[in-house]
DNA sequence: CAATCTACTAAACGGCGTTCAATTGAATTT
DNA sequence: AAATTCAATTGAACGCCGTTTAGTAGATTG
């Protein structure tokens, strides 16, 4: 009979159950009050049960890690249609600045929280980063085959822009804006964008 | 007699040699596992003890935190007698990079992690690192007098440089390099910074 | 010598992640 | 229909954590 796959069916429900639970709790109090006794309520379940479904915490963060990429390359999604492949990397810096505004707690648990990091160590490699950043990198050499960027080493340049947006992401997620007496909010990763933009690109042209 | 004074004194002294231990078991074994019960133990004392010296476990940590940028303005005051400002900038910025690297513990609490973040949005005020910004913000200023910047808000261009060093000690830091399949070690910091400062000032010279 | 005051301890509170023996209840076999 | 199997789940515990508080020991003061 098909009592093996309903059995198995139900126990993937309830791997759901309990990320969906996990990203509720994560949205509504952030990563820190996010335990696995808060989880496990959210679903009537005790602690325990939770780890029939997962080894530890981490590996329930990382599931919630990867619902922040399905939004995140929603949001980078909408710059491919830009021909031009400078036009096409700025628009993709404005849309990851966007995405990190919009949804700062998935972008922490995404590009800065450690726990993230554990995981993706422990699988020696990061899909869905790597993927971004496969991405990334085809745009870059476009870029350096057009002329509008020097040709050189297109995985260290990738890195490069990815380190200006996530610095700009970084420093404000993570408060350390106030230096700068200016408005923390929208205006100013716009601003620094745009200035660090005029500057690598307004040169040359 | 002199025993309020001394008392006083007594009491910095502990205050100090907590701060000490704090240093010490954080220097070690890292940012998570620096607990309240384990800098009391290598001092002979009680947990509670530590209460009458400071107010929670963050106070120890900006402590530990003011530490390192003691260190930090050590490592950037080598690119102060550089003429250049230009030149000046670019070295402050391989320093940066530098301190980061030699020390990620030092630059995670800093920069990075929650619980300054919770001490600095408190005391609604960052000396240490106010002290950094309207330096750099300075040099930047510097730079656009003298025409190898384009002028404008100084305070929103060091903030974009800040990023661009900040992006690549955290990814760094944080263990996110791996989707580049770069050797995460001293030369992509470098390569990277390189190369991003090569096309912000590579086209006008 | 008694009173005061400070530093410190001991114990507890409520939280956490995680483990594991025991139990439940449904599916399968006899 | 009864016995067996087996996975899902519980409940209780372990050893951590930050923090609070009543009480104590010992030096300082009057």
């Amino acid at each position: 009979m098909g009592t093996v796959e309903r059995r198995q069916r139900e126990h993937e429900e309830t791997h759901e159950a309990i990320v969906d639970a996990a990203v509720e709790v994560f949205l509504a109090e952030g990563y820190e009050a996010t335990s696995i006794r808060k989880i496990a309520k959210k679903i009537e379940y005790t602690p325990g049960a939770v780890y029939s479904y997962f080894k530890d915490k981490d590996e329930i963060l990382y599931e919630i890690h990867l619902r922040g990429f399905k939004k995140f390359f929603e949001y980078l999604s909408q710059a491919l249609s830009e021909p031009n492949p400078m036009e096409r990397l700025h628009k993709t810096g404005e849309l990851y600045l966007k995405f990190a505004d919009e949804n700062p707690e998935y972008y922490d648990l995404m590009f800065i929280e450690r726990s993230t990091a554990r995981t993706i160590t422990d699988m020696s490699c990061w899909e869905s980063g790597e993927r971004a950043h496969t991405a990334l990198v085809q745009m870059v050499a476009e870029c350096m085959d057009q002329g509008y960027i020097p040709k050189s080493d297109p995985g260290v340049a990738a890195f490069g822009f990815w380190s200006l947006v996530h610095g700009i992401a970084a420093l404000l997620v993570r408060k350390r804006c106030v230096v700068s007496h200016l408005d923390p909010q929208w205006p100013l990763p716009q601003a620094t964008y745009d200035f660090m933009w005029n500057l690598i690109v307004g040169k040359s042209q």
